[in-house]
DNA sequence: TCAAAAATCTGTAACGATACAGTTCGCTTG
DNA sequence: CAAGCGAACTGTATCGTTACAGATTTTTGA
């Protein structure tokens, strides 16, 4: 055979001091470039053999694609975007979503990156951003919405997400979600089952879709079980602790005192707890309460608080299984969970 | 002039309706894709009027650079990398980190990365996997040791990162660090004055470099203040809530039992108050505690601790700053700072 | 006036991977 | 026995960008 007919691709003897690519491995089996990409792919028209000492070779000399190139070429990222608002920063429950979705995302190819969004900018800008830029194969978002243009946007265009909390619009979509109902009616039951009767709901601002479910739950526990809702003006969870506090406070001394808080967060908790006991009312005493926690370190300072814990790192958990699902062409019906307290 | 040797470089005019590319500046200015791409960097080669037309039409498409081409061409890949434990996820310090590094980097073409490794797994591990895959253009990493080997590798491969907290090498990198040594010298100080005798301290784990820092504040403060110091066992900020919980209501029933407390960690004061309580002992009436703590809501449920604020937002802003810096080539000395309570 | 220098602009190759369209060769089959 | 087929492998072009080495035109200088 002619040698100068032999492989022109692997020609120039990669550096063994870089880090090996293709043509490293070309090179070393004497094979083409074309043929090491597919026999790494497991692709049919490639010799069980050679597959064999491809994967050999690979291993051997540590290869790992270069992300770069089949980035541009495929237009694969291998990169799931976690969007967040920067002021969702309250009480730190990015933390352990981050976790969950870390934990899964380890043993994949897929890293995780975080696309911010400003204080009160929109929040459509960086899920605009990711679909045009092609930044990421799949999206997570949160403070989900009962018509949410995100999710309208990235159905639209079949880009994979899923959300943390459900939408109302028809459309099914990859989600995971708390049962904010359940929590409620269970709290409010709760609170009936200790005598209480005026209850007071901290609730989520009125936009976000678990702001009707936590208010459905409370609502028809209300009534099941007999007791009168107490209106907490226009605070709700989005206020700073100081506003909530001091709104609570204000509350606790008018006339219209309640008797029963169900709070939708643990940190709106503690600022419910501090205006409270400003007041110089007590808990147990003159009030039950019950909370909706990420952690339980409120039980060790309150215990009398009643809480009810919400495992946010299981839902950072279930949030990227459900986008690789999607990414994997899983239907969408199969990628919802909910979860309840435990 | 021969019509065939015009522009092979644009020919095919690009679809207006894919995302923009040099080719699509090129094809709309008439300019060659060479000239494009030198003319957005402000080159010294192209014609002042030119840069201005090819910087108006690529303002007029929306040119946004491939981030892949880029990466593939120059090894730039314009991402910051935060390694993560994800059982440093005691408390959430995570969120507040993760927001002030997005803070500066969203005024950048930097994206921040999460690299995360495991329970009790090498540390080494993913800074090794950046450096080798080339997957960052920076890093930044957390609960540094004196010798941290993390710290030598990046050095010696002349990467840029910035650590959260010091080293004790002899090597100067850039650095964000909490002024621990400070703090508990203060924290033992506004005891003294208080009238307490017998100080314990909640520390980090002695691998850590801050351990070191927090030490030598409260030993200099034990010895200026005519206190003593009571040991508090094996327990450090890195045992879990329940263990310092427990190992804290052994000490407060034994004969050792210290009336001053000094936690390095407001997680951790909440475990030692569930412990001290637990116990009958009271806040102010038996022990007087300081806490380092990363928001205010725990004197919101104990008004009775003495807080001192550590702005982590605040560190994750310089952090992200520091790396951008070493990237732009500044020196190290002047990419170090420290900072206080507040 | 004419060569040299300066000012602008441009084509080619390459980064690493893969889609696609072959090529090679041994074997079956009519 | 030649055409046809399938198995196994490979070259070329391409994704978007930039380094580099020209190319072309204009200006300068003697």
């Amino acid at each position: 055979m002619d040698e100068k007919t032999k492989s022109k691709q692997a020609s120039a003897s990669p550096s063994l001091q870089e880090r090996p690519t293709l043509k490293t491995i070309a090179f070393m089996t004497g094979l083409g470039i074309t043929t090491v990409s597919r026999a790494l792919k497991d692709a049919p028209d490639i010799g069980a053999e050679t597959k064999e000492r491809v994967r050999l070779v690979a291993k051997q000399v540590g290869y790992q694609p270069n992300r770069a190139g089949v980035r541009l070429r495929t237009g694969k990222t291998n990169v799931i975007s976690l969007v967040l608002s920067l002021e969702e920063e309250v009480m730190g429950l990015t933390s352990p979503i981050v976790v969950g979705i870390s934990e899964v995302l380890a043993s994949t190819p897929y890293h995780l990156v975080i696309t911010p969004y400003g204080f009160s900018k929109d929040a459509l800008a960086p899920v605009r951003y990711v679909l045009d830029t092609g930044a990421a194969d799949g999206v997570i978002i949160s403070r989900t919405e009962p018509k949410d243009p995100r999710v309208e946007l990235m159905m639209e265009r079949n880009f994979p997400f899923a959300t943390h909390g459900r939408t109302d619009m028809g459309l099914i979509h990859p989600y995971h979600d708390f049962d904010n109902e359940g929590f409620a009616y269970e709290a409010v039951r709760r609170l009936a089952e200790l005598g209480r009767k005026r209850i007071v709901l901290l609730q989520p601002p009125p936009h976000l879709t678990f702001h009707r479910h936590m208010r459905k739950g409370f609502d028809e526990g209300i009534r099941d079980f007999g007791v009168e809702a107490v209106a907490f003006g226009a605070v709700d969870l989005d206020n700073s602790l100081t506003e909530i506090r001091a709104a609570f406070e204000t509350l606790m001394r008018s006339d219209d005192a309640p008797d029963g808080i169900v709070s939708g967060s643990g940190a709106g908790s503690i600022a419910l707890i501090a205006g409270l006991e400003a007041v110089g009312k007590k808990l147990t005493q003159h009030v039950d309460m019950v909370s909706k926690v990420p952690s339980d370190f409120l039980s060790w300072l309150r215990p009398e608080v009643i809480t009810m814990n919400e495992d946010i790192r299981h839902a950072g958990r279930e949030l990227a299984k459900a986008v690789i699902g999607r990414i994997a062409g899983l239907p969408a019906e199969e990628l919802q969970s909910l979860s309840r307290a435990i």
